[in-house]
DNA sequence: CATGAATGAGCCTTCATTCAT
DNA sequence: TATGAATGAAGGCTCATTCAT
């Protein structure tokens, strides 16, 4: 459901690429996006001409992490959707699963790149639109059944999608997210009958 | 009552670092704490030299910002508890106003610095002191008043605080935070019945 | 009659950006103009960051060089018909003066760059029209003369002075300009009464 | 009468050989002898690897593409030997030739190479034993005929045929040859009754 | 004191060359 | 044998910091 980009590449090179993507993404989340390029190349246990190879320059890093952070967003949207039983469920595990994603960081980090690298990665904006439908109709749903307030709409679950919780030092990010997100969700959850 | 660290100085001295400060202040803001000092110093309309002399190094500048935003997020502290009729209402605008202030930004930045420096500037501790004690304060009053949850407490309200909101291009980061804060601050109140 | 750009540098800022022009000269004139910019930097007795400074990059550095070469060449055109007696002698003296600078070597080396570069750098096209009105009067006065082959105008005078000589390992440009110079001299000069 | 190097390889193998060198050929001369290794890949329609098979380092391929040169070059004095019916019209015709073929560029990119491959490449010196033999040979047979000037010898005619024409941009090198032709034959000839 | 020039370490990127497929 | 992926050394350039003026 959501093929890997370079599915023709030489199985090592494949692999490499596999390897970059998966460090880059662990990087860009530990240290920010101003990590040099060769602590990436190295910790993906490859030389930097092999990540320069796959990826020309910085920002098409950036972009092609992007893009699989994205993927896997709107998978997690959709499985959120198939698993939970209620719309509601899975508005609050997918928004959950963002912060914890932070999906906001990355959303700062590509935003000068993307005007750029948009038009020739025109998947960007498919993945987008796949996410940005999925959450339109949880969020409809949601409301249907009395558990979404009704003043909130798919922009609104963006921003709150994409806000970035400070961490202490040593602390997970996942923690963090776990004390913040029971205000979050009181905050959308409608007060009518199902709350008397 | 917050007395600025350097009132010894001769006057163009003093005008100088105050100059710096304010637009280390905007200039992080808007462009990151990434940006070049001598981008900084020109904007301040000094020579690198004059900034390096008030400040050793990058994080002294970043520290003495910090102060300046504790300084002023102390005084707001207090200023809302002084102007506002209840705890509640005190601090709600006391979020609304760090979040604004996108104290998260600031902390990530300074918080490499801080374990370095923090003994050479015991006023940072000092201040933090008076913002937790005056947010502590704050949390009790408004829980007894009724008026916000019994199961959150400073270090919570903390972790809001430092949360930081994505703006869109173009988006003023106020605007973006009020469109986030009713959310937030449904999430914090206590609900009469339900609650009682 | 030639005043370099930058004369309200700093005394030593100023004989810094001298001897990494005087040394540009040299090095571009030796191993091309590929050398490494810290090559030129290291026997400019300079930091790369100080040559970068002053010439922001390679292209900047190949047109500043050009000029001084264009400025030297000017001047040379002049002197030569203020000191020689005709203007055929002048005319000899500047076409080896030119072969011995290797006008030919630079003028491909600042090609690419001049498109770029010319508009923002107007003294180039301004000595160069110098140098070319000077080449016309000398043409047209040694043609009167009766020394100059009538068929030649001061587009081919042009194209011998960017003429390359190539100089086998070990062996001056000199040497090699002066072996080369009496056949073109010859075949420049007109065979009339002045032959017979 | 230039049986090729290595034509006992397969036949695939020797195309691409064959279409390696070409490339090269026609690739310098466009663009100097520091294009990426693989751009001629590209061009010739091999993979790098196989580029280097045949030429173990962009040395040994300049090398091979001079010895290509000085081939046509030898078979260039050796033609012009038995078609033109004097010495003079001979020479006159093989020196424009080489300066049409770029020698003295040639000549400058393979230089540093020469003195150490020289030895593993002994075809080299004997083709340019062919060349010179032939030169001195056109020489000494112009004199007499009273053509040349007496005072030049098979060095100078090296030295003028290494000469590097500058190309305007746009303009092709064999316009700028035949420009400057004129002047170089007339220098060289003999004067009839000024030498008698 | 203020200034801005100089320095050089460090990051980005390219490309010659090697080697697994 | 041909291919093109991987490597890493080398060069371009920037910028934090120091220091002469």
């Amino acid at each position: 459901m959501t093929p890997e980009q370079g599915s023709d590449l030489r199985a090592d090179a494949r692999s490499n690429r596999d390897q970059i993507l998966l460090t880059a993404l662990e990087v860009f989340a530990e240290r920010g996006t101003d990590v040099p390029m060769k602590y990436i190349a190295d910790r993906a246990g490859v030389g930097v001409g092999t990540l320069y190879r796959r990826f020309p320059d910085r920002d098409a890093l950036l972009i092609a992490t992007a893009r699989a952070h994205l993927d896997r967003l709107a998978d997690m949207a959709e499985t959120a959707v198939a698993e939970e039983s209620t719309a509601w469920a899975a508005l609050c595990r997918f928004v959950r699963e963002c912060l914890i994603l932070r999906l906001g960081a990355l959303a700062d980090a590509i935003e000068p790149a993307v005007h750029t690298m948009v038009r020739s990665e025109p998947r960007v904006s498919e993945i987008r639109a796949r996410v940005t439908d999925a959450l339109t109709d949880l969020v409809g749903r949601a409301q249907q059944d009395g558990d979404l307030r009704h003043d909130i709409d798919a922009g609104l679950i963006g921003l709150i999608m994409t806000t970035r919780v400070h961490t202490q030092p040593g602390e997970s990010n996942t923690t963090a997210v776990d004390r913040l997100l029971p205000i979050l969700v009181d905050g959308l959850r409608a007060r009518g009958p199902s709350a008397g």
